[in-house]
DNA sequence: CGAAGTAGCTAATGTCGTTAGCTGTAGACT
DNA sequence: AGTCTACAGCTAACGACATTAGCTACTTCG
């Protein structure tokens, strides 16, 4: 009988891939072994449990998020980095929204939990998109929540399949992000604050 | 051994209750029969299992966020309306995110599910929050839309703890409600149509 | 090539949702 | 009141699934 050479990430990678197709409400260890040609048990030696096994595909999801929206918006800023930003995330969550699930029910463990760092690299991209507007640095920590607020609720909603037999959601995104980059210039246009925008470092606190 | 004079109703009310408590996620028959007393196959008398108990949690939800959001905007409209609206939607799901996390579960099983008819009573009443507002009807189903995801995301993410340790919550909602509202009547200016704004009616399309 | 470490397996346990079948109660009808 | 029917709730049992214990054999390192 000879092994399969699994690892902790390759027990993730399948897990990840599983439940962008079932839904992580139907995660199962078995269902996780068998696509792995493995018996349930043997799995035991790669990850402590379900629990892991879920915080585990949330850190790989988040990173990978963060990884997506860096690349949608190299060297942009302003309204093109915000709507390509944006596109990416969505796109993002759409194909993948058992892992982003996952993420969404994960909480860090601890002070140290890479869950942390994942997600702090998430919310560095979300802060890159607001790049190019100078916005009142009181107003920062706003205008990223509100961002964060926008991003998620309409990816959860979409990939939940919340928005029923809609054919035009495209449209709604689109038009959502523009309303909010045309604000977002106004904020700017008020505050005649013209300081060089130190980036916002949110750290946990978001 | 006297009789506990069970409901389906009696016992969805308990469920929801506890779901406030502990998490949708550790819903149990088990937790819902002990908090009443109960053994637990007694339950399969009223409900049909736990995925039906869940569905009828996400129907009293529904129907109680409609309720609340419809009591809140007595009589207001425009920015006032949303103000209120947003407040007491978001008070709504800080009080009850286990029902809510319940009816973001839930999916309806037919046409004539009750679920669909709680639903639609809730997108009403977001779409009453957005009548003092001249939108452009062609605009109006996108604002509608935008004002669903900013509502759900927020209420989402505070439930879910995503918004760690930040004491400013507040703060950034009202500065999130105040840009919209800044923008829908940008909106409205620009749009020089001043048709009577008939009724969104956006049934379960959203 | 031998020994240590360990990946994967079989067997067993505990929890939990669910079903089957029984019993006593509450309300209806005479 | 007395009886009869409907059914709420119980006990017992089953099945699915996560998890643990202990064994066997493969792989790698010296």
């Amino acid at each position: 009988m000879p092994r399969a050479g699994l690892t902790a990430a390759t027990v993730t990678e399948a897990a990840a891939a599983l439940v962008d197709e079932v839904g992580f409400d139907q995660l199962g260890i078995g269902l996780v072994a068998e696509r792995l040609g493995v018996k349930t048990p043997s799995l035991y030696k790669h990850v402590t449990g379900q629990t892991d096994l879920a915080h585990r595909i949330a850190i790989l999801a988040m990173n990978q998020c963060a990884d997506a929206i860096r690349d949608a918006i190299q060297g942009r800023s302003g309204t093109e980095a915000l709507a390509r930003g944006a596109q990416a995330m969505r796109t993002f969550v759409k194909d993948h929204h058992g892992r982003y699930a996952a993420a969404n029910a994960a909480r860090p463990t601890g002070p140290d939990d890479p869950l942390i760092d994942a997600l702090n690299r998430v919310v560095d991209s979300w802060a890159a998109m607001l790049h190019g507007y100078r916005i009142d640095p009181d107003q920062q920590i706003h205008a990223l929540r509100m961002l964060r607020t926008v991003l998620h609720g309409y990816a959860s909603l979409e990939a939940a399949g919340g928005f029923q037999f809609a054919t035009d959601i495209d449209d709604s995104f689109t038009w959502m992000i523009d309303f909010i980059d045309h604000g977002l210039q106004e904020t700017t246009a008020t505050s005649t604050n013209s300081a060089p925008s130190s980036r916002a470092a949110p750290g946990v606190t978001l």
